[in-house]
RNA sequence: CGCGGAGUGGAGCAGUUUGGUAGCUCGUCGGGCUCAUAACCCGAAGGUCGUAGGUUCAAGUCCUGCCUCCGCAA
């Protein structure tokens, strides 16, 4: 059971691992883009490469999902960043139980954004963490976790590709030690657990009276959606990459045109790539070329 | 037909209102300066102005259809 990219890498890994997959469970298709197109989930596509059933119920709470379990008889169901609740009669059904794989390292940051987050705060090492699924969110016994770490120029696409690698490969591992029985619970420290919701628009604009690091934490934690986002010239610019730059000054005020550098708080951050309102993404010499300006002064950010 | 922005040398933009000589900041190439350079100076190449039609003596500019890209909303 899965739905996203990030569930694909461990599909992926456990038909190449020879499992039997009796079926794949994901999201229903949704219309995607401006033209709101049907689009199927990357997990139902995968599947279909290798003509595997694919459900796609709209809830599992009804009996019909319930049924079509028993029916397929799993010994054991894998879920990754399905996005629905279990209820317990599915939790109950396999004999090798429900098993998750969440980018964390629990008990911190259960829930929706993990990996956003863990870039948020600055965090160097996350990682991934496979776990028995109980009826809580995220709170089931750990059984395996795999440490990454995060570089400091990391975004969280990138680390989100790492973390669904990872995924994969302790997905196997956990799946070959539960066939042999060699699996270990361990609980987790609930005094310890953090949880992150989902991410939204709402966060996308960047407070540049925060740090410089706190700053740069928020462009790549960001990306490549809701996306950070600044104002300049009234107009909405959203900043795709950036790093830590010396300088400092007036929260906003441009130190530099080439490079682009924008004073925070407390430091300066240097702009790589960004994306004004209608346009297409462009590195920052080109944002500056098109401004028409000569001196940092004339324009500002905020 | 959800709302909106935009297609102009390789990149980013002006010029469109008020039709009349293709402009700016970069990049590229050649030359110069320099111990040297991403810095500076001189010069050059490179554009069917997204596309199809229409109006006009004349269209990047005005009118209509179409294509493509993007922001928002979902």
């Amino acid at each position: 059971m899965g739905t996203p990219d990030f569930s694909v890498p461990c599909l992926d890994a456990l038909i190449k691992d020879g499992n039997e997959i009796a079926a794949v469970f994901t999201q229903p298709d949704k219309p995607k883009g401006r033209k709101a197109l049907l689009t199927p989930p990357p997990v139902k596509v995968r599947a279909l490469e290798d003509n595997i059933e694919v459900f796609q119920p709209v809830t599992l709470k009804d009996g019909e999902a319930l049924s079509i379990l028993r029916k397929l008889a799993p010994e054991m169901i894998v879920v990754v960043a399905y996005g629905k609740i279990l209820p317990k009669e599915i939790l109950e059904l396999p004999v090798y139980g429900c098993i998750n794989v969440h980018a964390s390292l629990l008990p911190e940051y259960r829930g929706a954004a993990p990996i956003q987050q863990a870039i948020l705060d600055g965090k160097t090492v996350t990682g991934v963490t496979a776990m028995y699924m109980d009826v809580g969110l995220d709170t089931g016994d750990m059984l395996m976790k795999t440490e990454v770490c995060i570089g400091e120029n990391d975004n969280a696409e990138q680390l989100h590709d790492k973390l669904s690698a990872a995924g994969a490969e302790l997905i196997v591992k956990v799946v070959h030690a539960a066939k042999a029985g060699t699996l270990v619970r361990e609980k987790q420290d609930d005094s310890k657990a953090s949880y992150v919701g989902v991410l939204t628009k709402e966060m996308s604009e960047i407070d540049l009276t925060k740090t410089a690091q706190q700053v740069h934490n928020k462009i790549r934690g960001l990306y490549s959606w809701p996306g950070a986002a600044v104002k300049v010239r009234g107009k909405k610019v959203k900043i795709h990459s950036s790093r830590i730059a010396q300088g400092s000054g007036k929260a906003g005020q441009v130190l530099s045109l080439k490079p682009l550098i924008v004073a925070c708080g407390e430091g300066a951050v240097e702009i790589l790539e960004l994306q004004p309102e209608g346009k297409k993404r462009m590195d920052a010499a080109s944002f500056v070329n098109g401004l028409h300006i000569t001196s940092p002064e004339e324009i500002s950010f905020s």
